[in-house]
DNA sequence: CCAATGTCAGAATAACTGATATGG
DNA sequence: CCCATATCAGTTCTTCTGACATTG
């Protein structure tokens, strides 16, 4: 929940919430995506994601076309503006993380991602769906 | 996140939500304390306590006296009838670590937990009142 | 006079639950 | 006919802010 916060309030600086970082963060990691498999990946709800994408449409940060080949989807696109803007939001956040991890060696937090990465991997597999 | 989300559920099941535990568990480490230091330790908004002692209140498994020696305060005690609520509350997040954790090897959440606790300790240490 | 405390009221989000229209 | 998708409307829950009266 700390860490919740104090993410929200580096990523507040940038006008930004922590779901539009979500959302950006998973685009250019895994390409673009209808809006269903973005809310499953992110875990932000289909009807909330709307509203995040009307925003970061709005801000030009993703383009929204809907799928020639299935017309019941969107893709989702990362502009190249919005991947500016995911550099900036990825500076913020390492910095609080920085912050966050202050009383951490670097070798231990390596060791904290690893063990969180795999606890939510695990979770992933184990949960996918039921939510 | 995900984390919060399983303990809440697990909580539900014992009509609690996790402030309550949280609140239990504080009373039960460091012994009665006004509102206002309970507020500090648990991070929950003084305003948002009130609430939350209340509902403890009327379960009966806090008291709630106010202090002789300053009149401004509330003393918070917890009652045995709590202390037994804290042990089922107790038992039921460790059933839900133990699911969320079920990717780690014992002594790998062992690590985990010393990792988090250090990071925990340095940010009450360097934030305690700014929130 | 200023600071801390407990309390209340209400705003602002955030999370969650349908329902609906449309296309596969 | 059934399932998936995007969207909308609306509820509930939580977090957060600001005031206020009381006491130190």
């Amino acid at each position: 929940m700390q860490a919740d916060r104090l993410v929200a309030a580096g990523l507040a600086a940038a006008g930004a919430r922590k779901w539009h970082y979500a959302v950006l963060a998973a685009l250019d990691e895994f390409g673009p995506a209808s809006q269903a498999l973005l809310s499953r990946r992110s875990r932000i709800y289909r009807s909330d994601l709307v509203a995040v994408l009307n925003e970061l449409s709005d801000q030009g940060h993703i383009e929204r076309i809907t799928d020639t080949r299935d017309q019941r989807r969107n893709v989702i696109t990362l502009t190249a503006r919005g991947s500016k803007h995911l550099q900036r939001l990825d500076l913020l956040v390492t910095q609080v993380q920085d912050d966050l991890l202050a009383a951490l060696l670097p070798d231990e937090r390596v060791q904290l991602n690893a063990l969180l990465a795999r606890v939510l991997e695990d979770l992933g597999e184990r949960y996918d769906g039921n939510w």
